[in-house]
DNA sequence: TGTACATCAGTGAACGCGCGTTCACTGATGTAC
DNA sequence: TGTACATCAGTGAACGCGCGTTCACTGATGTAC
């Protein structure tokens, strides 16, 4: 690995020392991209790959921690430009779920290490600092309020049922999109080349349980708008299954 | 971490080595239990908690990785053995379902350090020998296995379609749950306290979802038995749930 | 236009650390005679 | 019953390695006079 061919650099003039920071954040992705190893991003294989030695990247970030985090940041954004990109094709609220999702997946299956790192560290871990990129962090950022959004559009037109909690389908969602995502990436054999269509089938099967969940909850309850009574949901659920043929 | 008081040991007799490679095996999931960091299971860690030197862990195995994946192999029977008890209490075959990923769910997040070591390993990874722990082990055992027997029996009795592959929906299942569970584990705070309720729902919809799904592919279709037509789900999606008020 | 100087970007060498793994060994256990 | 010996479980010391980080430094860049 330390046989990286070193690009040929200029040192950056008087007010260009940001230029370097840059540098090292996408060469830390390229890192994640191509080696498909967390591990493999060491604070001396990032300087290496940018052709600058070691310390140089204490110049730009704190420590190897900060580093990491502007990486998650950095795959976040870029997460969420790619899902708006893929959203903006369809007038259709659900539809515009739907597509998010495969753009999701998509990103995910592409990105697996970028992903991972994104969504997998976790709070209290050695290699997370106490202001790593958290769910804070995300809940704060566009690509949730964007998805959010999206949910909250699907109740004004009458996809979920009116009185749906958003907060609550988006994350159920995502919880979803993640599963289906982390299941291919974690063990590719389980699902072989399907990966793409098993992924977007666990996604719309949630979206559409969550839409019939919502109506079930809407109709089903003394309406005082509390959560659903999980315990009684397979009761329900069969017996709206065994109605549905006389539709 | 090393002032880890050694337990008092005495050398195993004639034919107990045997002993010594169970003892190891608790220690590690014990490390991962009590530090919730998979780096800080070393080799060195261990052999100090089991109470003997470093290299009577190689007596025992030939590496670190196949101590790992031995981790892993125990994990998954103690998954398989649970679900299995929570299982044994009901018998209507959607509820076994339903009190399987309840019990899925609660073991992850009970030992969530064992469940990413058990589920996140990545084949091609560094930390993952040639014969590690592959999805084609998890398909062979017998987790999968009483899965998809569920899954099957749902579909003798009418909540799934007949001609549903058990085996996709065992695998939609399957990544639901994981999802919900391991969105709980990266990121607590976008469930707060509520992680389990949110496992729930999402396992729930998802099984919902499917038995819809089934129900859509089973009678919107030519017949042919082939792949549900995904593109198309969501106006299918929107069209049943418009109908739904009238039932 | 020329020169002294402050500033800024980046460097080379070294630090201590914990890791996985190996090797030659020790000493208790059981067996053969 | 006593003793020599093979076997087996386990050890102490050391190996080389890559890591994150620090420190005193160099030398190019721009500015003041």
């Amino acid at each position: 690995m330390t046989s990286a061919p070193a690009r040929p650099r200029r040192r950056a003039r008087r007010g260009e020392g940001e230029r370097l920071r840059e540098e090292i954040l996408v060469a830390a992705r390229e890192l994640l991209a191509e080696t498909n190893d967390a591990d493999a991003v060491s604070v001396r294989a990032v300087a290496d790959r940018v052709g600058v030695s070691t310390p140089s990247i204490y110049l730009h970030y704190a420590d190897k921690t900060a580093l990491l985090d502007a990486v998650c940041e950095a795959v976040f954004a870029d997460l969420d430009q790619a899902m708006e990109a893929a959203a903006a094709t369809t007038e259709d609220p659900f539809d515009s779920l739907r597509l998010r999702g495969i753009c999701y997946v998509r990103f995910a299956l592409e990105n697996p290490e970028q992903y991972r790192l994104a969504m997998m560290r976790m709070p209290g871990h050695q290699d997370s600092s106490p202001n790593a990129f958290t769910a804070e962090d995300i809940v704060a950022g566009p690509t949730h309020k964007h998805l959010t959004e999206a949910v909250q559009r699907c109740i004004d037109v009458g996809v979920f049922a009116p009185g749906t909690d958003p907060l609550l389908v988006t994350t159920g969602l995502w919880a979803a999109a993640h599963g289906a995502v982390s299941l291919c990436l974690a063990k590719p054999d389980l699902v072989g080349d399907q990966a793409l269509a098993l992924c977007e089938m666990v996604i719309v099967h949630a979206g559409m349980g969550a839409a019939l969940a919502s109506y079930l909850g809407d109709h089903s309850h003394d309406g005082t708008g509390e959560e659903h009574d999980h315990a009684g949901m397979s009761e329900q659920l069969a017996a709206l299954l065994r109605s549905l043929p006389q539709l």
